[in-house]
DNA sequence: GCACCTCGAGTTCA
DNA sequence: CTCGAGGTGC
């Protein structure tokens, strides 16, 4: 071949592996074989090097990587990676904007004329989260010289050699360049190309990858170069993040610029970004994207939007894990996918034993969700779920996250069967698979009963069930590890002096409590009995115990016929009361209850009156009382408030956001009535 | 003994 | 909100 010659075929092979790539990232169908493919690029590459004036440093064919790693170097960031906080909503955006305004405005150090920008409001620039890994790349003197992954923001591991093998990161930058410059960008898989991946694991039993991140992350996470390579990665940059000389540094004042400068350098950048001069035209933008975003060739998650100007963005600072001036709006999803990280534990105040899914924490219909409750052992089975699958999650009611089902396609062969322990993770206790009376059943109870996680978890049903706002969790467990306490009777005689001297305490905090504690000695003898925690005894029970029998004296010396006799109380529960008070320990301990000063108030008869014998159900929220004050008012006037919608149910009423009950509601044909309806008829 | 309704207990995030 | 299990009525 003369040189004309060899230039053609250069230029030919060079066509033709771009056709098969473009086909590659844009068709459906697999158009090539990856022998194809790599045999075009052999070709290429024994040519050009023979012919190197034919040489495109940043052609296909030069991304060849060393060879496979042991283990990738773990590299500390030059300028720490920082993470984006969330907005799911036009409120909270505007939440976002209104507190930087406010930051800003303190500012003294800011030049006048960044302040008097202000009152205009601050130009921002969106553009779109794409669903990948964040990477760091450094380039010196125009050359590619280290790729590292976000890891923990502080130190990341070094993937230079697999980052290579993506087309769209330049190897070498288009001059002028600056002598050393980081960007920052994200590394995903188009659409297409995943779903190729994934139809050719699921004919090779291999496992799938249930998003564009997962499969960036795996993909870039191969050892071994050329295997990376055959994933087809993409790169968008969004960040410089340093940037040699004052030149350069003048051209990245605001964010919008860098966007400019890196396309000239040769990247590829996304061309959805916009600048906005007022933040009330970005929801629309929002919505905008929301709409084409099945269409996109990419998996997005969102939208960023950044504080344009760097020197304000700067000033900002930063909150935690993340900067003020920027965030990111993500998309609510119904349901999504995660990992399940591990299965943990938790101890009741019963002792029951409670497993819990930890996942890789991902955003659901409005908030960051990183555990579920699993019920107990039986939901585990019928779920087949284990540690490490891929799970859908969704929200029940919009709030409680659930575990819908197990992706058992996505399994590796390394998910761990979860066993429930031996022992209390909390006391080491005896763990047994009977509940009272020795009856088996579904949960499994730690047997200890001075189990510190049972004692803690009393204390804090006592304390609510009293209503003592002002003791929560933490300060429960400060006073228990002050020695302050020992038991919820010893709350009643805890002085302001007791409190105040504690660290992160003070005399205003300390009197709160003492004047809240003083202001709930007094209690009916229904929300007593509650919080006892008599086994079987909740709110209910608690109140036709206390309507029955008048006076703790009464129910105490009852026999366990008498309350055997009480409507909606049957053996199991009967029972249950009748022991507690025939336990030494709980007399002394309502003894101490008494000699502290609480005081027990008489129940008054419930009058015959307008409420008798209607039942309702309350759900979403009310506007006008909380949903506690409501049911209040529903007792006194003789009604019932019970929590689910049945045939039996007089009326419903709706507040604001309500979930499934009123589908419920209106599928059984009960009445609905508004909040005002409701009012109207007290 | 079964179907249905309720209640109890444990639960998430901001 | 969800699941298990107690209570009631047939």
């Amino acid at each position: 071949m003369n040189k004309f010659e060899v230039e053609k075929r250069v230029q030919k092979l060079r066509s033709e592996i771009a056709r098969l790539r473009d086909a590659y990232h844009t068709k459906d169908s697999p158009v090539a074989t990856d022998d194809v493919y790599d045999s075009l690029n052999r070709e290429l590459k024994s040519l050009v090097e023979k012919y190197p004036e034919f040489d495109d440093s940043n052609a296909p064919e030069n991304r060849i990587g060393g060879k496979p790693l042991d283990k990738f170097e773990k590299v500390k960031h030059e300028i720490k990676m920082f993470s984006i906080g969330n907005v799911f909503s036009e409120e909270e955006f505007f939440a976002w904007e209104k507190r930087n305004l406010k930051l800003l405005n303190l500012r003294s150090d800011l030049s006048k004329s960044l302040r008097s920008g202000l009152v205009g409001g601050i130009d921002y620039f969106c553009e779109l989260k794409l669903d990948g890994l964040a990477v760091s790349l450094i380039y010196e003197n125009g050359k590619f010289v280290r790729g590292v992954t976000r890891g923990d923001g502080e130190i990341g591991e070094d993937i230079t050699s697999n980052l290579k093998m993506i087309e769209s990161i330049p190897l070498v930058l288009k001059s002028p360049y600056p002598e050393k410059i980081e960007v920052r960008g994200e590394a995903f898989m188009r659409k297409n190309v995943l779903k190729k991946l994934n139809e050719r694991n699921k004919k090779e039993d291999k496992p799938l990858f249930a998003n564009s991140r997962n499969a960036a992350a795996g993909s870039l996470r191969q050892l071994d170069p050329k295997l990376a390579k055959k994933r087809h990665l993409d790169f968008s940059p969004y960040e410089i993040t340093q940037i040699k000389g004052d030149n350069w540094q003048k051209q990245i004042e605001k964010h919008s610029q860098k966007h400019k400068l890196l396309s000239k350098l040769s990247f590829i950048v996304d061309e959805h970004s916009k600048k906005f001069s007022s933040s009330k035209d970005i929801p629309n933008f929002i919505n905008e994207i929301s709409k084409i975003r099945e269409n996109l060739p990419f998996g997005i998650d969102g939208v960023v939007i950044n504080i344009d100007d760097t020197k304000i963005f700067e000033s900002l600072g930063v909150t935690g894990k993340d900067p003020r001036g920027i965030i990111a709006f993500k998309y609510p999803a119904e349901k999504t996918t995660t990992i399940v990280k591990d299965i943990k534990i938790n101890v009741g105040r019963t002792g029951v034993l409670t497993p819990l899914a930890i996942f890789e924490p991902t955003a659901v219909a409005g908030s960051t969700v990183s555990k579920a409750t699993l019920h107990n052992m039986d939901q585990i089975g019928r779920l087949d779920l284990r540690i490490g699958d891929t799970v859908v999650i969704e929200k029940a009611g919009d709030v409680i996250p659930k575990v819908v089902e197990v992706l058992t396609r996505m399994r590796t062969g390394k998910e761990k069967k979860f066993k429930m322990v031996e022992k209390c993770p909390v006391c080491g206790g005896k763990v047994e698979k009977k509940g009272i009376s020795n009856k088996s059943s579904v949960a499994y109870y730690c047997t200890n009963p001075k189990c510190f996680a049972k004692d803690e978890r009393s204390l804090e049903h006592f304390v609510s069930a009293f209503e003592i706002y002002e003791l929560g969790t933490k300060i429960l467990r400060r006073f228990k590890d002050e020695g302050l306490i020992t038991d919820a009777a010893d709350i009643f005689t805890l002085m302001k002096e007791d409190i105040a001297p504690l660290k992160r305490f003070g005399e205003k905090s300390a009197e709160n409590i003492i004047k809240e504690i003083e202001l709930k000695k007094k209690i009916p003898l229904s929300k007593f009995l509650c919080a006892l925690g008599i086994l079987h005894v909740g709110e209910e029970t608690a109140r036709d115990l206390a309507v029955n029998f008048g006076t703790l004296d009464k129910l105490a010396k009852a026999g366990i016929e008498k309350i055997n006799e009480i409507e909606n109380i049957g053996p199991a529960v009967s029972e249950s009361v009748y022991d507690y008070f025939r336990n030494k320990n709980n007399l002394l301990f309502i003894k101490k209850l008494l000699k502290n000063d609480v005081v027990i108030e008489k129940v008054g008869k419930i009058k015959e009156n307008k409420f008798t014998g209607l039942i309702f159900v309350l759900t979403g929220t009310l506007s006008q009382m909380s949903r506690e004050l409501a049911k209040e008012k529903i007792i006194s006037l003789g009604g019932k408030v019970s929590s689910s919608v049945s045939k039996n149910t007089s009326y419903v009423v709706a507040g604001e956001e309500s979930g499934s009950k009123l589908k419920n509601a209106q599928k059984l044909g009960i009445k609905i009535i508004n909040e005002k309806e409701f009012l109207d008829m007290l």
